[in-house]
DNA sequence: TTAATAACAAACCAACTAGTCTGTCAAACA
DNA sequence: TGTTTGACAGACTAGTTGGTTTGTTATTAA
């Protein structure tokens, strides 16, 4: 017996369900829910029907576990997490937004914001897929709110704006931008709007005396 | 022989296809063109494989049919056109921002913009289907662009601001909301994020002295 | 060491779906 | 008025798709 161990059929459950749902969702952000084939996905992992359906019961679970553990934790750490280490709003959004832009421009050009793909296909068509995505952009929503009121409490942005109002507008427009990528498959659209949105976040800015 | 003609059934190749067109237009708004069925809109239109393939050589060209026919048209006639009889962009814009906000509040709620759903679902999938859809989006920004130069020639509209990215910026924007709008089921995210977006069209006003 | 069970493999099935084919009937045309 | 043709009706087909079932093997508990 050698020291290391050659294994060929190893089982580790954990793993196996992981690599559907990596799969999966993969499949679901360049073709839809609907888009999405079970064959496809079992063809990507050299799975089989019995390994997919020994740990999801239906297309639709394996949809649903797809939004709960991989899209939520992928938005959170992307996008919600960070903005609770922002000292500055102002200074730290914008980064984020170029950030955003150059990591669209190198791989989400063509697939858009997976958050906002389902939300567009799934919302009409499925109320328990609606609500877990509107739970996530709920999070989302919160998170920005608190940023722009801990800026306020700082003095570094204007108190006059109301961060409600200016976190969904800002979520909104950064959705839209991506979408508008999508469709010209070039990130032109994200320089040109992206511009319009920084001169947006400077707006909010406090001007120092 | 009355001369109220009793025609039961009546022959017009003209009629037929345009009732598979807006049925077809429909089921696409609300499932999107994957999840829409040969089958279910024939169910719909009462009508038979045999008129369907009379008209259409596939699916795919009916989507194409679509895109072209009816939804380049409504674009047209309910984003474009208006744009072209604007005398003061500012104050007009706003105003067709509020309509929209109604005229979603009231029916699209649910089903959020046509031209954007097909964007997202399609762009990754179909060439043919994206260049259509981007050729779209490239009139409706042509459109604002000159809209936002007029503005600007008149005096009304700041001349530091660049039109190509504020017109980009303002389709993107108005798109993010109609999206977040569909997601929560109700108006609230319009009312939110319109103001903002509201704010942001004054912010391009030439103050008059 | 052995029995029980979890983790699969893979053939199979029923429903669905885009597309075909043959036939029919109305309207235009000669 | 007869004939051709455009505009359908509707049965049929081949391929796909989500899901089932039965069997097998690795892992674990007793």
């Amino acid at each position: 017996m050698s020291l290391v161990t050659e294994k060929t059929n190893v089982r580790n459950a954990d793993v196996t369900r992981q690599k559907i749902l990596d799969v999966a969702f993969e499949e679901v952000l360049l073709k839809g829910y609907q888009g999405l084939r079970v064959d496809g996905v079992l063809k990507k992992t050299a799975l089989t029907k019995g390994a997919f359906y020994h740990h999801f019961s239906s297309k639709k679970e394996l949809g649903h576990a797809v939004i709960d553990e991989v899209l939520k934790p992928w938005i959170e750490n992307r996008w919600i997490n960070p903005l609770k280490a922002i000292r500055h709003p102002i200074d730290d959004l914008i980064r984020m937004l170029e950030d955003a832009r150059d990591e669209i421009s190198a791989k989400e050009l063509h697939t858009g914001c997976p958050l906002n793909n389902l939300t567009q296909e799934m919302s009409p068509l499925d109320e328990s897929f609606r609500i877990r995505i509107a739970n996530i952009w709920q999070l989302w929503h919160e998170a920005l709110v608190e940023t722009l009121q801990r800026g306020q409490k700082l003095g570094l942005v204007k108190s006059s704006i109301k961060p409600k109002n200016v976190a969904r507008f800002l979520i909104a427009s950064m959705e839209g931008i991506i979408g508008q990528c999508k469709c010209y498959m070039n990130d032109q659209a994200f320089y040109e709007a992206g511009a319009c949105l920084q001169d947006y976040l400077e707006s909010l800015r406090v001007e120092s005396t």
